[in-house]
DNA sequence: ATTAATTCATACCTAAACAGTATGATTTGA
DNA sequence: TCAAATCATACTGTTTAGGTATGAATTAAT
C-alpha cells in the first residue's frame, strides 16, 4: 500500500492541463517547463492515465493532451488508481491461503486504513483543486 | 506514503507476543515459526520495536520479548510508525521550496490522505485485534 | 511535398529500498 | 560450563521507482 511521486506528479500534471487546456490540447513539453518534471517521464505518465480514461491525446502539430470527462469528475483517488498497481494499494486480496496463525487477524485493518485513505482522496476532485488554486 | 510488509510482520509478531506472553517473555524463535517468518527477519524488525519502546526484551535463557505496556495502548499506528520511514509517509514535510507551479497546490491532499490513514491505524490498538481474534 | 511539432512505442539504465541471510559476539539461567 | 536466547554487523538478491535514449508515427502549416 503506498502512493509515490507517480501519483503526485500525475496529479500536478492534470491539473496543469485543467488550468491551461482552455484553449485546446496542452502539449507535454509545456507541463515539463512549467512543472519542472522531465518530459520523458511525464510521457510515460501520461500513458497510464490514457490508459485510465482520464485523459485523451491529439498528435501532430498543435496537438497535446486535454482531460477526458469534466474536472469535477476527476478525484485524486482516481489517479491514483491509474498510477499505482492494485496490489500495493491492497496488501492481501482475501486468498485464502493464510488461515493459520493469525495471519489474517490482521489483515483487516491494512484494508481499512487502505480504502480510509482512498475515501479521502475520492473526495476531492481536480476541480476542488482548481478552486482552491484560484482561492489563493 | 507505503506501509510495507515490515508494519504487517510486525503487527502479527506484536499480536503474537500478547497471546503468548502470559507465562513469561516469548522468544522469537517461538514467533517466527507460528509466524512462518524468518527468525532473522523477525530480530530486525523487532529491534525497532524496541527503539520505539513498544517492546522490552530479556536476554538468555529463558528469555524473549514482552509488550512494553498494556495491549490496549499499543496502536496499529504505532507501529506504523516504528517500522515506516517518516519521509514515505509524509511526502513533502513543508520546506518551502516548491512554490512555483502549483506544486504546492495538491500537497494538502498528500498529507490529509495519510493522516485519515494515520488516524484509522490508531483507533485500532493490539487489544481490540486481541478481541477479534478471540472473538471467533 | 517537406518540415517541424507533437504523441506513441520500446528498450535501457541507476540508485534505493525491501526482504532476507550469515556470522558471530554477548548475556543469562540451569 | 553449557545451551538458550538476544544483540550487532555485514552482506546479498530482487524489485521498483525514477529517469533516459532512440526513434517511429501522426498531423498542421508552409
Amino acid at each position: 500500500m503506498r502512493i509515490t511521486t507517480k501519483s503526485r506528479y500525475a496529479t500536478r500534471m492534470v491539473l496543469d492541463i485543467a488550468l491551461h487546456g482552455q484553449k485546446g490540447p496542452v502539449p507535454i513539453s509545456d507541463i515539463a517547463q512549467r512543472q519542472g518534471i522531465s518530459e520523458k517521464y511525464l510521457e510515460k505518465l501520461i500513458n497510464e492515465l490514457k490508459k485510465a480514461g482520464l485523459i485523451t491525446s491529439r498528435r501532430g502539430v498543435g496537438g497535446g493532451h486535454a482531460l477526458a470527462r469534466p474536472a469535477s469528475r476527476i478525484t485524486a483517488g482516481d489517479i491514483v488508481r491509474a498510477l499505482e498497481k492494485n496490489e500495493t494499494l491492497a496488501p492481501c486480496s482475501d486468498c485464502g491461503e493464510c488461515t493459520a496463525a493469525g495471519q489474517c487477524m490482521t489483515r483487516g485493518i491494512w484494508i481499512e486504513a487502505a480504502q480510509a485513505m482512498m475515501d479521502k482522496l475520492d473526495s476531492v476532485s481536480i476541480q476542488d483543486l482548481l478552486n482552491d488554486a484560484r482561492g489563493q
